[in-house]
DNA sequence: TCTTTTCTTGACTAAACGTTCAAGAATTGT
DNA sequence: ACAATTCTTGAACGTTTAGTCAAGAAAAGA
Protein backbone atom coordinates (compact mmCIF):
# COMPACT_ATOMS: atom_id res chain seq x y z
CA UNK A 1 0.00 0.00 0.00
CA UNK A 2 2.36 2.30 1.06
CA UNK A 3 4.79 3.68 -1.55
CA UNK A 4 8.30 2.31 -0.38
CA UNK A 5 11.58 4.50 0.61
CA UNK A 6 13.47 5.31 -2.21
CA UNK A 7 17.22 4.79 -0.39
CA UNK A 8 18.25 2.52 1.81
CA UNK A 9 18.41 3.63 5.52
CA UNK A 10 21.81 2.25 6.69
CA UNK A 11 23.56 3.05 3.13
CA UNK A 12 22.64 6.97 3.51
CA UNK A 13 23.51 7.07 7.49
CA UNK A 14 27.22 5.81 6.52
CA UNK A 15 27.25 8.92 4.40
CA UNK A 16 26.70 10.70 7.44
CA UNK A 17 28.74 9.34 9.20
CA UNK A 18 31.52 10.05 6.69
CA UNK A 19 30.21 13.78 6.58
CA UNK A 20 29.91 14.12 10.78
CA UNK A 21 33.43 12.34 10.98
CA UNK A 22 35.62 14.62 8.63
CA UNK A 23 33.94 17.68 9.27
CA UNK A 24 32.41 17.81 13.10
CA UNK A 25 29.11 18.70 14.51
CA UNK A 26 29.16 21.77 14.57
CA UNK A 27 30.72 22.46 11.04
CA UNK A 28 28.42 20.53 9.34
CA UNK A 29 25.41 22.09 7.77
CA UNK A 30 22.20 20.08 7.15
CA UNK A 31 22.68 21.16 3.81
CA UNK A 32 26.01 19.61 3.64
CA UNK A 33 24.34 16.32 4.80
CA UNK A 34 21.45 16.55 2.37
CA UNK A 35 24.16 16.90 -0.28
CA UNK A 36 26.05 14.06 0.77
CA UNK A 37 23.63 11.80 1.90
CA UNK A 38 22.04 12.03 -1.31
CA UNK A 39 18.44 12.43 -0.09
CA UNK A 40 16.23 15.57 0.57
CA UNK A 41 15.81 18.16 3.53
CA UNK A 42 12.58 16.29 4.45
CA UNK A 43 13.20 12.92 3.97
CA UNK A 44 15.99 13.04 6.41
CA UNK A 45 13.72 14.96 8.97
CA UNK A 46 11.56 12.77 8.79
CA UNK A 47 13.90 9.33 8.30
CA UNK A 48 16.40 11.18 11.81
CA UNK A 49 14.34 13.22 13.29
CA UNK A 50 16.60 15.98 13.41
CA UNK A 51 20.53 16.91 13.21
CA UNK A 52 21.14 16.32 16.76
CA UNK A 53 19.73 12.37 16.51
CA UNK A 54 20.84 11.61 12.83
CA UNK A 55 24.25 13.13 14.46
CA UNK A 56 23.62 10.23 17.65
CA UNK A 57 22.76 7.04 15.40
CA UNK A 58 26.28 8.14 13.33
CA UNK A 59 28.33 8.26 16.36
CA UNK A 60 26.23 4.79 17.41
CA UNK A 61 26.73 3.20 14.03
CA UNK A 62 30.79 4.02 14.05
CA UNK A 63 31.10 2.97 17.37
CA UNK A 64 29.80 -0.32 16.60
CA UNK A 65 31.88 -0.93 13.61
CA UNK A 66 34.62 0.40 15.20
CA UNK A 67 34.61 -1.80 18.44
CA UNK A 68 33.51 -4.91 16.24
CA UNK A 69 37.23 -4.10 14.22
CA UNK A 70 38.69 -4.31 17.33
CA UNK A 71 37.27 -7.42 18.93
CA UNK A 72 38.49 -9.20 15.83
CA UNK A 73 41.73 -8.34 16.07
CA UNK A 74 42.34 -8.91 19.59
CA UNK A 75 40.45 -12.21 19.25
CA UNK A 76 42.18 -13.03 16.23
CA UNK A 77 45.44 -13.19 17.27
CA UNK A 78 48.06 -15.91 18.91
CA UNK A 79 49.36 -13.16 21.62
CA UNK A 80 47.58 -10.27 23.20
CA UNK A 81 50.48 -8.29 22.54
CA UNK A 82 50.26 -9.34 18.93
CA UNK A 83 46.77 -8.29 19.36
CA UNK A 84 46.90 -4.76 20.83
CA UNK A 85 50.53 -4.55 18.21
CA UNK A 86 47.55 -5.00 15.27
CA UNK A 87 44.98 -2.52 17.23
CA UNK A 88 47.38 0.50 17.40
CA UNK A 89 49.28 -0.83 13.61
CA UNK A 90 45.31 0.58 12.71
CA UNK A 91 45.97 3.95 13.74
CA UNK A 92 49.05 3.83 11.47
CA UNK A 93 47.94 2.74 8.51
CA UNK A 94 44.91 5.13 9.28
CA UNK A 95 47.03 8.22 9.30
CA UNK A 96 49.72 6.76 6.26
CA UNK A 97 46.21 7.32 4.35
CA UNK A 98 46.15 10.40 2.10
CA UNK A 99 42.96 11.62 2.49
CA UNK A 100 43.27 13.61 5.20
CA UNK A 101 43.28 12.00 8.52
CA UNK A 102 39.99 12.37 10.27
CA UNK A 103 41.14 10.92 13.26
CA UNK A 104 38.56 8.99 15.54
CA UNK A 105 35.22 9.87 15.06
CA UNK A 106 34.40 8.81 18.70
CA UNK A 107 37.30 11.06 20.36
CA UNK A 108 36.56 13.77 17.83
CA UNK A 109 33.19 13.94 19.52
CA UNK A 110 34.50 13.65 22.87
CA UNK A 111 36.73 16.79 22.27
CA UNK A 112 34.49 18.94 20.16
CA UNK A 113 31.26 18.25 22.49
CA UNK A 114 31.11 15.91 25.34
CA UNK A 115 30.89 18.62 27.96
CA UNK A 116 27.78 20.60 25.98
CA UNK A 117 25.93 17.21 24.92
CA UNK A 118 25.09 14.49 27.63
CA UNK A 119 23.93 11.93 25.03
CA UNK A 120 27.62 12.24 23.39
CA UNK A 121 29.31 12.37 26.19
CA UNK A 122 27.72 9.35 27.44
CA UNK A 123 28.46 7.26 24.06
CA UNK A 124 32.11 8.88 24.77
CA UNK A 125 32.30 7.01 28.01
CA UNK A 126 30.64 3.92 27.18
CA UNK A 127 33.06 3.74 24.11
CA UNK A 128 36.22 4.50 26.47
CA UNK A 129 34.95 1.62 29.00
CA UNK A 130 34.36 -0.96 26.34
CA UNK A 131 37.68 0.06 24.13
CA UNK A 132 39.44 -0.48 28.26
CA UNK A 133 37.26 -3.58 28.44
CA UNK A 134 38.51 -5.55 25.34
CA UNK A 135 41.90 -4.47 26.03
CA UNK A 136 41.46 -6.46 29.18
CA UNK A 137 40.20 -9.07 28.31
CA UNK A 138 42.72 -9.63 25.92
CA UNK A 139 45.13 -9.32 28.64
CA UNK A 140 43.81 -10.78 31.86
CA UNK A 141 45.06 -14.03 30.43
CA UNK A 142 48.18 -13.87 30.66
CA UNK A 143 49.09 -10.69 32.97
CA UNK A 144 47.77 -10.07 36.93
CA UNK A 145 47.90 -5.62 36.14
CA UNK A 146 45.41 -6.44 32.88
CA UNK A 147 42.96 -3.33 34.37
CA UNK A 148 46.05 -0.64 34.77
CA UNK A 149 47.71 -2.01 31.94
CA UNK A 150 44.55 -1.73 30.05
CA UNK A 151 44.26 1.89 30.84
CA UNK A 152 47.49 2.85 30.48
CA UNK A 153 46.65 1.48 26.68
CA UNK A 154 42.97 3.11 26.36
CA UNK A 155 44.68 6.52 27.17
CA UNK A 156 47.91 5.90 24.76
CA UNK A 157 45.46 4.89 21.70
CA UNK A 158 43.86 7.96 22.39
CA UNK A 159 46.65 10.50 22.54
CA UNK A 160 47.62 8.47 18.95
CA UNK A 161 44.20 9.19 17.59
CA UNK A 162 44.62 13.27 18.41
CA UNK A 163 48.59 13.06 17.19
CA UNK A 164 47.41 11.19 14.15
CA UNK A 165 44.84 13.75 13.25
CA UNK A 166 47.93 16.61 13.35
CA UNK A 167 49.41 15.52 10.38
CA UNK A 168 52.33 14.33 12.98
CA UNK A 169 55.26 13.07 11.61
CA UNK A 170 54.80 9.34 10.94
CA UNK A 171 58.65 8.52 12.40
CA UNK A 172 56.98 10.49 15.85
CA UNK A 173 53.55 8.00 15.99
CA UNK A 174 55.89 4.55 15.17
CA UNK A 175 58.51 5.77 18.16
CA UNK A 176 55.06 6.70 20.44
CA UNK A 177 53.94 3.43 19.42
CA UNK A 178 57.31 1.01 20.17
CA UNK A 179 57.64 2.78 23.34
CA UNK A 180 54.33 1.88 24.07
CA UNK A 181 54.20 -1.55 23.25
CA UNK A 182 57.29 -1.91 25.18
CA UNK A 183 55.10 -1.96 28.57
CA UNK A 184 53.78 -5.31 27.37
CA UNK A 185 57.10 -6.62 27.55
CA UNK A 186 57.85 -5.54 31.40
CA UNK A 187 56.44 -7.83 34.19
CA UNK A 188 53.92 -6.63 35.97
CA UNK A 189 53.47 -3.48 38.03
CA UNK A 190 52.70 -2.80 41.25
CA UNK A 191 52.69 0.96 41.25
CA UNK A 192 49.28 1.00 39.96
CA UNK A 193 46.37 0.43 42.60
CA UNK A 194 43.78 -0.39 39.57
CA UNK A 195 40.67 -0.97 41.53
CA UNK A 196 39.31 -3.24 39.48
CA UNK A 197 35.50 -2.33 39.35
CA UNK A 198 34.39 -4.76 36.74
CA UNK A 199 30.93 -4.25 38.21
CA UNK A 200 29.07 -3.11 35.16
CA UNK A 201 26.62 -2.11 37.85
CA UNK A 202 27.94 1.20 38.81
CA UNK A 203 29.40 1.53 34.79
CA UNK B 1 46.13 63.66 22.16
CA UNK B 2 44.04 60.18 21.59
CA UNK B 3 41.63 59.27 24.24
CA UNK B 4 43.05 55.81 25.94
CA UNK B 5 41.70 52.62 25.73
CA UNK B 6 39.52 51.96 28.78
CA UNK B 7 40.23 48.53 28.98
CA UNK B 8 43.99 46.56 29.14
CA UNK B 9 44.29 43.95 26.06
CA UNK B 10 45.89 41.18 27.36
CA UNK B 11 43.11 41.22 30.38
CA UNK B 12 40.27 41.14 28.06
CA UNK B 13 42.61 38.45 26.32
CA UNK B 14 42.59 35.97 29.01
CA UNK B 15 38.72 36.39 29.22
CA UNK B 16 38.81 35.44 25.52
CA UNK B 17 40.98 32.48 26.67
CA UNK B 18 38.62 30.96 28.52
CA UNK B 19 35.86 31.02 26.58
CA UNK B 20 37.00 29.74 23.68
CA UNK B 21 38.78 27.37 25.85
CA UNK B 22 35.32 26.46 27.59
CA UNK B 23 33.17 26.33 24.73
CA UNK B 24 35.47 25.71 21.53
CA UNK B 25 35.65 28.09 18.41
CA UNK B 26 32.32 27.04 16.80
CA UNK B 27 30.41 26.98 19.73
CA UNK B 28 31.52 30.53 20.79
CA UNK B 29 29.54 33.35 19.18
CA UNK B 30 30.48 36.98 19.72
CA UNK B 31 28.25 37.76 21.25
CA UNK B 32 29.56 34.98 24.18
CA UNK B 33 32.70 37.09 23.76
CA UNK B 34 31.38 40.84 23.99
CA UNK B 35 29.19 39.33 27.06
CA UNK B 36 32.18 37.76 28.71
CA UNK B 37 35.16 40.26 27.55
CA UNK B 38 33.33 43.34 29.11
CA UNK B 39 34.07 44.70 25.77
CA UNK B 40 31.40 45.86 23.00
CA UNK B 41 31.52 44.52 19.66
CA UNK B 42 33.40 47.62 18.10
CA UNK B 43 36.38 47.54 20.10
CA UNK B 44 36.72 43.62 19.57
CA UNK B 45 36.89 44.02 16.29
CA UNK B 46 39.05 47.28 15.98
CA UNK B 47 41.07 45.76 18.80
CA UNK B 48 41.53 41.59 17.11
CA UNK B 49 40.36 42.13 14.15
CA UNK B 50 37.67 39.62 13.91
CA UNK B 51 36.92 36.01 15.52
CA UNK B 52 39.23 34.11 13.63
CA UNK B 53 42.12 36.40 14.56
CA UNK B 54 41.20 36.85 17.96
CA UNK B 55 41.20 32.64 18.58
CA UNK B 56 44.25 32.53 16.92
CA UNK B 57 45.76 35.13 19.72
CA UNK B 58 43.70 33.40 22.58
CA UNK B 59 45.46 30.13 21.26
CA UNK B 60 49.05 31.77 21.44
CA UNK B 61 48.61 33.24 24.50
CA UNK B 62 47.10 29.98 26.27
CA UNK B 63 50.43 28.01 24.53
CA UNK B 64 52.61 30.54 25.89
CA UNK B 65 51.28 30.17 29.59
CA UNK B 66 51.11 26.62 28.85
CA UNK B 67 54.69 25.86 27.82
CA UNK B 68 56.55 28.09 30.36
CA UNK B 69 54.36 26.27 33.31
CA UNK B 70 55.53 22.87 31.46
CA UNK B 71 59.18 24.08 31.52
CA UNK B 72 59.38 25.66 35.06
CA UNK B 73 58.15 21.86 36.28
CA UNK B 74 60.46 20.41 34.46
CA UNK B 75 63.58 22.38 35.15
CA UNK B 76 62.83 22.65 38.81
CA UNK B 77 62.56 18.98 39.74
CA UNK B 78 65.61 16.73 40.42
CA UNK B 79 65.26 14.22 38.18
CA UNK B 80 63.36 13.81 34.33
CA UNK B 81 61.49 11.41 36.43
CA UNK B 82 60.24 13.39 38.89
CA UNK B 83 59.90 16.76 36.30
CA UNK B 84 58.00 14.17 33.70
CA UNK B 85 55.69 13.11 36.93
CA UNK B 86 54.86 16.32 38.20
CA UNK B 87 54.09 17.60 34.85
CA UNK B 88 51.58 14.62 34.58
CA UNK B 89 50.41 14.91 38.09
CA UNK B 90 49.03 18.75 36.30
CA UNK B 91 46.47 17.12 34.20
CA UNK B 92 45.06 14.82 37.21
CA UNK B 93 44.92 18.22 39.44
CA UNK B 94 43.07 19.97 36.52
CA UNK B 95 40.49 16.83 36.29
CA UNK B 96 39.62 16.92 39.82
CA UNK B 97 38.67 20.66 39.90
CA UNK B 98 35.03 20.68 39.77
CA UNK B 99 33.84 23.60 37.51
CA UNK B 100 33.90 21.27 34.35
CA UNK B 101 36.98 20.06 32.48
CA UNK B 102 38.52 21.31 29.68
CA UNK B 103 41.00 19.56 28.89
CA UNK B 104 43.97 21.16 26.92
CA UNK B 105 43.09 24.35 24.86
CA UNK B 106 45.53 23.25 22.51
CA UNK B 107 44.18 19.75 22.37
CA UNK B 108 40.64 21.02 21.68
CA UNK B 109 41.78 23.32 19.43
CA UNK B 110 43.60 19.90 17.33
CA UNK B 111 40.52 17.87 17.18
CA UNK B 112 37.83 20.43 16.32
CA UNK B 113 39.67 22.29 13.40
CA UNK B 114 43.11 21.55 12.75
CA UNK B 115 41.83 19.91 9.41
CA UNK B 116 39.77 23.03 8.52
CA UNK B 117 41.88 25.38 9.43
CA UNK B 118 45.78 25.80 8.38
CA UNK B 119 46.49 28.24 10.80
CA UNK B 120 45.35 26.50 13.42
CA UNK B 121 46.84 23.28 12.62
CA UNK B 122 50.69 24.69 12.40
CA UNK B 123 50.35 26.31 15.97
CA UNK B 124 48.99 22.89 17.10
CA UNK B 125 52.27 21.12 15.22
CA UNK B 126 54.54 24.10 16.83
CA UNK B 127 53.15 23.59 20.46
CA UNK B 128 53.13 19.58 19.98
CA UNK B 129 56.87 19.70 19.02
CA UNK B 130 57.77 21.96 21.69
CA UNK B 131 55.95 19.56 23.90
CA UNK B 132 58.25 17.14 22.81
CA UNK B 133 61.26 19.16 22.83
CA UNK B 134 60.93 20.04 26.55
CA UNK B 135 60.27 16.40 27.17
CA UNK B 136 63.40 15.38 25.36
CA UNK B 137 65.84 17.99 27.01
CA UNK B 138 64.63 17.08 30.26
CA UNK B 139 65.49 13.45 29.22
CA UNK B 140 68.32 13.89 26.99
CA UNK B 141 70.94 14.01 29.83
CA UNK B 142 69.70 10.79 31.38
CA UNK B 143 69.27 8.75 28.81
CA UNK B 144 70.23 7.37 24.72
CA UNK B 145 66.32 7.03 24.10
CA UNK B 146 65.34 10.48 25.14
CA UNK B 147 64.00 11.39 21.72
CA UNK B 148 61.24 8.35 20.82
CA UNK B 149 60.66 8.39 24.95
CA UNK B 150 59.81 12.40 24.70
CA UNK B 151 57.30 11.44 21.34
CA UNK B 152 55.34 8.44 23.42
CA UNK B 153 55.35 10.72 26.52
CA UNK B 154 53.82 13.34 24.51
CA UNK B 155 51.42 10.69 22.92
CA UNK B 156 50.29 9.86 26.02
CA UNK B 157 49.58 13.28 27.39
CA UNK B 158 47.64 13.95 24.76
CA UNK B 159 45.64 11.09 25.17
CA UNK B 160 45.55 11.84 29.00
CA UNK B 161 44.02 15.66 28.12
CA UNK B 162 41.43 13.57 25.84
CA UNK B 163 39.93 11.41 28.57
CA UNK B 164 40.16 13.51 31.05
CA UNK B 165 37.57 15.88 29.11
CA UNK B 166 35.06 12.85 29.26
CA UNK B 167 34.72 12.72 33.38
CA UNK B 168 36.35 9.29 33.42
CA UNK B 169 36.83 8.24 36.80
CA UNK B 170 39.99 9.43 38.51
CA UNK B 171 41.24 5.98 39.19
CA UNK B 172 41.43 5.37 35.36
CA UNK B 173 43.62 8.38 34.56
CA UNK B 174 45.87 7.10 38.00
CA UNK B 175 46.53 3.98 36.57
CA UNK B 176 47.08 5.17 33.30
CA UNK B 177 49.93 7.94 34.54
CA UNK B 178 51.21 5.18 36.59
CA UNK B 179 52.20 2.81 33.97
CA UNK B 180 53.62 5.67 31.48
CA UNK B 181 55.53 6.98 34.17
CA UNK B 182 56.83 3.29 35.32
CA UNK B 183 58.60 3.52 31.25
CA UNK B 184 60.83 5.81 32.75
CA UNK B 185 62.39 3.24 35.26
CA UNK B 186 63.16 0.84 32.68
CA UNK B 187 66.51 0.20 30.62
CA UNK B 188 67.28 2.29 27.13
CA UNK B 189 64.86 0.50 24.10
CA UNK B 190 66.51 -0.25 21.41
CA UNK B 191 63.18 -1.21 19.40
CA UNK B 192 62.40 2.62 18.61
CA UNK B 193 64.12 3.64 15.56
CA UNK B 194 63.84 7.83 17.00
CA UNK B 195 65.61 9.13 13.82
CA UNK B 196 66.61 11.96 16.13
CA UNK B 197 65.67 15.00 13.39
CA UNK B 198 66.62 17.63 16.00
CA UNK B 199 67.34 20.01 13.48
CA UNK B 200 64.71 23.02 14.01
CA UNK B 201 65.59 23.86 10.39
CA UNK B 202 62.69 21.60 8.70
CA UNK B 203 60.47 22.79 11.61
C1' DT C 1 37.41 76.42 26.66
C1' DC C 2 37.64 74.65 22.32
C1' DT C 3 39.39 71.55 18.83
C1' DT C 4 41.16 67.21 17.59
C1' DT C 5 41.54 62.49 17.93
C1' DT C 6 40.22 58.03 19.40
C1' DC C 7 37.29 54.99 21.82
C1' DT C 8 32.70 53.28 22.82
C1' DT C 9 28.09 52.10 21.80
C1' DG C 10 24.21 49.55 19.97
C1' DA C 11 21.40 49.48 16.10
C1' DC C 12 21.89 47.53 11.64
C1' DT C 13 22.98 44.25 7.56
C1' DA C 14 23.20 40.31 4.88
C1' DA C 15 23.96 35.64 4.95
C1' DA C 16 23.56 31.08 6.93
C1' DC C 17 21.41 28.27 10.07
C1' DG C 18 17.99 24.33 11.55
C1' DT C 19 13.41 23.26 10.84
C1' DT C 20 8.65 23.07 8.80
C1' DC C 21 5.16 22.30 5.44
C1' DA C 22 2.08 22.22 1.53
C1' DA C 23 1.95 20.35 -2.91
C1' DG C 24 3.28 17.03 -6.45
C1' DA C 25 5.11 12.28 -7.64
C1' DA C 26 5.08 7.44 -7.17
C1' DT C 27 3.65 2.98 -5.70
C1' DT C 28 0.34 -0.63 -3.97
C1' DG C 29 -4.29 -2.89 -3.06
C1' DT C 30 -8.66 -3.15 -5.03
C1' DA D 1 -8.27 2.55 -13.64
C1' DC D 2 -8.97 4.36 -9.28
C1' DA D 3 -8.29 5.41 -4.41
C1' DA D 4 -5.35 5.42 -0.57
C1' DT D 5 -1.06 6.14 1.35
C1' DT D 6 3.63 7.54 1.73
C1' DC D 7 7.67 9.60 -0.12
C1' DT D 8 9.89 13.47 -2.30
C1' DT D 9 10.60 18.15 -3.29
C1' DG D 10 11.95 22.87 -2.72
C1' DA D 11 10.22 27.08 -1.14
C1' DA D 12 9.57 29.48 3.02
C1' DC D 13 9.98 30.41 8.16
C1' DG D 14 11.98 32.61 12.11
C1' DT D 15 16.60 32.69 14.47
C1' DT D 16 21.06 33.34 14.96
C1' DT D 17 25.29 34.35 12.99
C1' DA D 18 29.68 37.31 11.99
C1' DG D 19 30.68 41.69 10.85
C1' DT D 20 29.79 47.05 9.92
C1' DC D 21 29.02 51.76 10.81
C1' DA D 22 27.43 56.32 12.10
C1' DA D 23 26.80 58.93 16.10
C1' DG D 24 27.90 60.11 20.87
C1' DA D 25 31.38 60.16 24.83
C1' DA D 26 35.83 61.10 26.66
C1' DA D 27 40.42 62.50 26.99
C1' DA D 28 44.55 65.53 25.67
C1' DG D 29 46.90 69.58 23.47
C1' DA D 30 46.39 74.48 22.54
Amino acid sequence: MPRPREFDRDEVLDRAVEVFWMRGYDRTSVQDLVNSMGIQRGSLYATFGDKHHLFLEALDRYEARFYRNMSELLSSSGSAEEGVRRVFETVLLDCACDDGTKGCFVTNAAVALADSDPDTAARVRTNLRRVEDAFFESLSRERADARALARFLTTSFQGLRVLSKCCVDHVVLRDAVEITLSVLGQRSFQGAQSAEKGDPSNG
